[in-house]
This record gives structure tokens, sequence and C-alpha cells, in this order.
RNA sequence: UCCCUGGUAGCUCAGCUGGUUAGAGCACCUGACUGUUAAUCAGGGGGUCGCUGGUUCAAGUCCAGCCCGGGGAGCCA
């Protein structure tokens, strides 16, 4: 068997007898079949003899029947394609009842298409967006492994509730009507499975950083568990995080991985992805058109890729940024809904303002204020970089993409174990929950740093789609579990 | 969770200040078609107007509550 994708680029076939099967997107004129793999974007334009196929089996080849084609592979004589199939023998593998089949050869709303997740593989868009999820994937463990990063497999299940990255999921094989209940009237997690109460992972950052503390370099990617109630086209409840995680790398290093990480990916797709890109590209601008002129980018999705990747990332700080804020003209005739000042975190608006309108393009902001940040990001002293006389701040980063805003998060973790537990008394961290990852800075701890990165924000970015349920297969969000 | 917005045919949507039998395009069904590109042409069928209650002689249309979708915000990746 011959995959569409084979058949269609590989002009030695040209000429040769092969057999392909897929599915049916079209049949036009009672003679063509446009049948697609999934291998490619591009169908394959199957021309039938009709004094070969009788008109009850003609009758079969409805939009998603799934059909094996024998024929010769011939230069075709439409003008649509390079090749067609001159088709000697055809069965229909399994019929698709056109009148049942819920997906038209037409455009449809992506709301709709999110109701039949099932299905909605089958159409252009969504067979782009998931090769480019897979290149993106692949992508990934490529980066890491040539730069002698070890794929690290954090645990899916734990029992520590202090990682401070939001809500968690509860894991329970107890009795949800009557569990078992200690004397103080509570339920009784020492009954439970694990001996403990116990949570879907929110993060395994502080795993990887045990390894990290061993291996040298580390990186997660898997997936990861928030049970916020987040109502937006940017969260998901499951959702895919790479974490890498380095030993000896300061904060310098980590924007260094993160951006090369970042290029990488990118230049990956468009090497391996061309053609799904130009259909994404292509569908974006029509989107854009429907837009009013002032909300339309300048950028069309290949070129926004290919700007991206070309261009070096702005880095600056978080004072800078404030400074920056206080000088926009929306800051200046008030057209920011909060409040800016130095302490408070950056909003929505403000990240997209630096982003979309100051810089126009991609910024890591450093150096944030401690209060508004993590327990193990390392404490700035006078002298280390985004240290701020305004106040304290910790060694962190965030890489803030247009459109999507916040990609990666990371930080240079607070190696010292004196300062890191004073951090974790004063922000109300339980140092014995966390024994094993204060013992990292009781032998042998050095500095180190990583970061996470959100593997559905990213394909949301390359894909240039615009909401998260559409990059990843089967979205998981409150109320909805579907699939 | 908050704010905004929507729910009418399989899909996308129209239905003005309440008033006969609720419309269109596409899809679907029947037929035609040996070079089509979301093929085209002719004909046909198809509706619990999200749910519940209320106002009214009369509700798709007005009011209240609930459910679901979408956009924005917060939380963050």
């Amino acid at each position: 068997m011959t995959t569409i994708k084979e058949a269609l680029d590989n002009e030695s076939l040209t000429g040769s007898t092969v057999t392909v099967a897929g599915w049916v997107r079209t049949f036009r004129n009672d003679r063509f079949i446009a049948l697609n793999d999934g291998s490619t974007i591009r169908n394959l334009q199957c021309v039938i003899d009709q004094e070969q196929v009788d008109a009850a089996t003609r009758a079969r080849f409805n939009t998603s029947a799934s059909v094996r084609c024998t024929g010769e592979l011939i230069a075709s004589q439409g003008s649509g394609q390079r090749v067609e199939m001159k088709v000697t023998a055809v069965e229909v593998l399994g019929d698709s009842p056109a009148d049942k089949y819920p997906i038209q050869p037409k455009k449809h709303s992506l709301e709709f298409l999110r109701e039949h997740a099932h299905l909605r593989f089958r159409t252009n868009t969504y067979s782009a967006i998931f090769r480019i999820r897979h290149q993106v994937s692949f992508g990934i463990h490529e980066y890491f492994d040539r730069h002698g990063y070890n794929y690290f497999h954090a645990p899916i299940i734990t029992a520590s509730d202090a990682e401070g990255a939001g809500e968690m999921f509860r894991v329970s094989t107890l009795d949800a009507k009557q569990p078992p209940l200690n004397e103080a009237g509570d339920v009784d997690f020492n009954e439970d499975f694990f001996g403990t109460e116990s949570h879907l992972t929110v993060s395994g950052q502080l795993q990887a950083e045990t390894a990290a503390l061993a291996l040298g370099k580390v990186y997660t990617f898997g997936p990861t568990f928030r049970a916020e109630n987040s109502n937006t086209t940017r969260h998901l409840a499951e959702f895919w995080m790479v974490e890498p995680e380095a030993a000896f790398m300061d904060l310098h290093g980590d924007m260094d991985l993160a951006e090369g990480l970042c290029k990488h990916l990118i230049a990956r797709v468009l090497k391996n992805s061309m053609d799904d890109l130009q259909f994404l590209d292509a569908r974006v601008k029509e989107e854009e058109a429907q837009k009013p002129q002032a909300q339309r980018s300048e950028m069309g999705l290949i070129e926004r890729l290919q700007f991206v990747l070309e261009n070096p990332f702005e880095r600056i700080t978080y004072d800078e940024a404030i400074t920056i804020l206080l000088r926009s003209k929306p800051y200046q005739k008030k057209q920011f809904q909060f409040p800016v000042e130095w302490g408070v975190d950056l909003q929505s608006e403000h990240e997209r303002y630096l982003v979309e309108k100051h810089f126009k393009k991609p910024v890591i902001v450093t150096g944030y204020p401690a209060q508004i940040k993590a327990f193990y990001m390392r404490t700035n002293a006078p002298g280390d970089f985004g240290y701020s006389d305004k106040g304290k701040t910790v060694a962190a980063m965030d890489v803030l993409f247009p459109g999507i805003g916040e990609i990666i998060g990371g930080s240079q973790r607070e190696e010292r174990l004196d300062v890191l537990e004073a951090r974790m008394d004063e922000m109300g961290v339980p140092k014995e929950e966390l024994w094993w990852y204060l013992d990292t800075r009781k032998f042998g701890t050095v500095p180190h740093a990583g970061f996470g990165l959100g593997l559905e924000r990213f394909v949301l970015f390359v894909t240039g789609m615009g909401n998260i349920r559409d990059v990843i297969p089967f979205p998981r969000t409150p109320g909805s579990a579907e699939f």
C-alpha cells in the first residue's frame, strides 16, 4: 500500500500501479473521487471508469466512506493536480451514509466541530493541526536530545499539594458516598489507596529538579492537570507541558534555552509542514478579513513564524516593563482597565501592549517582584540580574507571545537552603511535606534553572488557531469531558 | 467565578414595533451528467423556534428562572 503523500510527491511512482486507501472527501461528476488518507492535507484524485464500476457502487462513494483504490498513477488531465490515479480496481471498505454523516464538505463552525471531536480529524483544518502538533511534539524531543537532556518521567500522581500551581484534582478509591471518617469527622485518607490524600500533578518541576541535580539536564513532557474553573480560550483542565531543568544554568542560560527551543520548533514546522501551514495561513487570512481593520494583524501566519524565527526575542526586566507601560499611550489616555504600578502583576492588557504594540515580537520579562511569584524562585541580591531597588525581586522569566500571552514561565531556582526555607515560611509552604525537595539543597546544592512550556499554547501560535480547545484532540474543560 | 453575547431545519443564519400556513443558502433525497476541483442542472422532503413557568384574545417575538454555546476578565502553561 502506498500513502497518498508518496503517490503525490514521489515522481518515480508516476507510471506505476499502486494501491491507496483512505476516506472520500468529495465525489464529483460521477467519476472523480477526492481521496484523503491523512498522510498529507492534499487529496489524490482517483478517476474511475464508469463501465467498470456499476452505479450501485458509485452511489456508495459518499463523504467519508473508506475506499481502497488500485490503479496507475498518471499525469493528470485536469488542471488542479499534477498526478491522478486511473483506477482499475476499487472497493468500498466502509460505507458512510450521506444522510447521517454530520460533517459536510463545506465550511463548518469550530464550535460545531468541537461537538463532533471524534470526526473532526477528517477535516482539513484539524488534520493539519494534529500533523503540526506531532511535529512540535517530536521536535521537543529532538531539541532536548540534541542538547544532552534526558527525557525524565515525572509522576502523574502526587501526594504533595504544596506545588503551588493551582487547584488540584483528587485521586481516590474511597467510597464517594460513604468515605471512612476519622475521629474528628473528616475523611480519613489513611484508608485511601496511597494511605494519604493524593492528586494529579500540576507540575513535574520539583521532581525534575531532583533529577537535574544528578543527571545534569532533564526535561519532562507529559500531561498536567489543573482543577481551576478557568473558562478561556487558553486554559485546559488537562494539558501537556514541557519542563526542562538544568544544573549549573543561570537565568541567562534559561532564556537562551527557551528561545532556542521555540525557534527550533518553528523551524521544524516550517520545514516539515509547509502544505499544512499554507492551508492554515489561508484560513487565518480569511478570518482576518472578517475583522475590522484596526484589529487585523499585520502579518500572515507563515510570515509571522518566519519573523519570530529570524529575530531575537526582546529581553526586558519587570522594572523596564513598568516604565514602558507608564509612558504608553493607553496608560496616559487611561485606557488600561487595571493599574500599572511596581509590585502588581502584569495583566493581559499590559502583556498584549508590550508584545503586540510596543515591541511587536516575543518578549521575555525577567526580575518580577517576589510577592507575585512562586516560593522556589531565586531571590535577587544587589548585583544579580533583575535586581531592583524598588523592592524584592526573583530570577523569574516569562516568555510572552503575540495573541497568546504567557507561553513559557520559568526561573532560576533558589539553591540556598536558608533563603529557600525562609521564603517557604513567608509564603506558608509546608516544609515537612517537601522534605525531599529540601534535601537537594542540603546535599550538594548547585545553581540551576528551568521553565514550563505549555504545548497547546505553542501549537496555538504555530497554527494560528484562536481557541486552545481546537489544538488538543479531546479537550477537558470545566463541565466538559466527553469522548 | 464575574461581565458581554447567543440558542429558529442536518449546518450557517434571517424573522421589523407580538397577528394567517416560520423563510433563505448549503447539506440531504430523486433524476441527469465521460474531465470535475466545496462540480453543475432540474425536482422534492425536512421545524417540540434550548427548557420551564408567566403576561396576552394571540408568543419564535414580551417577562422571570434554569440549561447549554461563544467572546472577554481573573487564575496560569
